[in-house]
RNA sequence: GUCCCCAUCAUCUAGUGGCCCAGGAUACCGGGUUUUCAUCCCGGCGACAGGGGUUCAAAUCCCCUUGGGGACGCCA
């Protein structure tokens, strides 16, 4: 039975390259049908915070990524106490100065092995005797983690390449327990664009960032696997694709430069494919955050028009800003012009008689929209150009868009008259 | 400084000795479709870091150099 587990230390928010740490072990685990733990590394009493818990726990509920079980490693003290007293006891550990040190061999070297590295030889010279217990009592990291590793049954060890140099001070450990090591895989880091390490001056680094940048969470996670895992050519990967196909095999070894344009691609993909009750609804709080849909008017509003609408906006939008933005244009506020266009008096007399020319259609959908546009405009002697681009501006507040007579049919037979009479009355005045 | 890891287009990557004078995707540039924009379709640009080996044959194996990253805590 596979056992993985995500540590983080909550020491602050949940950053892109912790993500996708805890995306391959959660991947693996559902691939597997295996257990996906999540370990809280609290044991810095002094770096630590409960809302940096909070912040990590949002952040991979927000991703989707959810756990089996749960543990905080302050919480162990006791367990922690009794291995370190059995290594006392055995001689692989003594006291001085109040803190517990590990022995390590003056000579020789340690062999570790990395599933992804292969063998990697550490001189003992340099690896040194080093504390496992601090003089106040508490444990170290590099302790810790191997005893709650071998205590929760982990089988496979997917973590940070910062972590290999730690490999062989563990396995020292392990073998000082006498219990079985798990297999490691020491996955590459994220670097920023100038290949440095990613920081906040790169942009955002948070996951929460990203949900509030109107990222969907499937998105993030389809570019986050695909920074050092490949399967094949194919590049889109909804969640279920990336459970079923997912194996170890596919990790790669170099380190991968993150960047935004790509991840902005994924999500016009994924937008494109969401399912359309699910994007409207992670849409509403976009529209609601630009302050002028309440949320009353939402509920009000009739959900198939939301969706039609949806539908013909997303392929416009790179985020869910960008879709809420166009998405407020099926609601009664006033527009948010983005574009204007100069309307002649004779362009304002026609959309004054198309106003008047459409107001009974019934049904009111883009063909018969259209067909009555189509009269209106043989009995004024123009043509659909000469209206078009006004008539979308006028309506929409916008030069760009969906087909005319199928956004036309989106916004509704009341708002297009409305809005198209109030663009020809502000001409004609 | 010492130790460790890594190295294919600007970026993400395919490639596990012959199928590769290297394929896909993003970005960028052109064209088509569209009343507009986007989507979509077609095309273009563009890389095996350098040098030595091994081999009939190397992007793929070995060594060196260079470059990048990481670790050297009574942090995790």
């Amino acid at each position: 039975m596979i056992r993985v587990r995500f540590a983080p230390s909550p020491t602050g928010y949940l950053h892109v390259g912790g993500a996708r740490t805890a995306l391959f072990n959660w991947l693996f685990a559902r691939h597997t049908g295996g257990t996906f733990v999540l370990r809280i590394e609290d044991t810095d009493r002094e770096r630590s915070t409960d809302e940096a818990i909070e912040q990590i726990v949002a952040s991979m509920r927000w991703l989707g990524l959810d756990w089996d079980e749960y543990y905080r490693q302050a919480e162990r003290h006791e367990r922690h106490l009794q291995a370190a007293e059995s290594l006392l006891r055995a001689g692989a550990v003594y006291e001085n100065e109040g803190a517990w040190w590990f022995r390590v061999p003056d000579a020789g070297a340690t062999i570790v092995h990395d599933e992804l590295v292969g063998d990697v030889r550490f001189d003992n010279e340099q690896l040194k005797d080093f504390v496992i217990r601090r003089s106040d009592g508490s444990f170290v990291y590099n302790f810790v983690v191997v005893v709650d590793d071998v205590d929760m049954g982990i089988t496979h060890v997917i973590r940070g390449d910062e972590h290999l140099n730690n490999l062989p001070k563990q396995m020292r450990i392990y073998q000082a327990l006498e219990r079985p090591m798990p297999l490691f895989y020491h996955l590459p880091m994220i670097l920023g664009p100038d290949r440095g390490k990613l920081s906040k001056r790169h942009g955002a680094t948070s996951v929460l960032e990203y949900r509030s940048r109107g990222v969907l969470p499937d998105a993030l996670v389809n570019f986050l696997v695909r920074l050092g895992w490949a399967h094949g050519d194919e590049e889109v990967f909804s969640r279920d694709d990336l459970v079923r196909l997912f194996t170890l095999e596919g990790l790669n070894k170099s380190a991968a430069v993150f960047e935004d344009a790509k991840l902005l691609w994924l999500n016009q993909q994924h937008m494109k494919r969401a399912d359309l009750d699910v994007l409207v609804a992670l849409a509403e709080p976009f529209v609601g955050a630009r302050g002028h849909v309440s949320a009353e008017m939402w509920a009000q509003a009739d959900p198939e028009r939301l969706r039609v609408g949806a539908n013909l906006l997303r392929d416009r939008a790179k985020t869910l800003g960008d879709l809420a933005g166009t998405l407020e244009m099926l609601f009664p506020v006033p527009l948010e012009r983005e574009d204007e266009v100069a309307v002649t008096p004779m362009q304002a007399r026609v959309m004054a008689a198309l106003a008047d020319g459409i107001e009974l259609v019934d049904p009111w959908t883009a063909e018969t929209v259209e067909a009555a546009f189509r009269d209106v405009l043989a009995r004024e002697g123009a043509t659909l150009k000469d209206v078009a681009q006004p008539c979308r501006v006028a309506v929409t507040g916008r030069k760009v868009g969906p087909g005319l007579f199928e956004i036309l049919s989106a916004v509704g037979r009341s708002m297009v008259v409305e809005r198209l009479r109030a663009c020809a009355r502000g001409i004609a005045a």
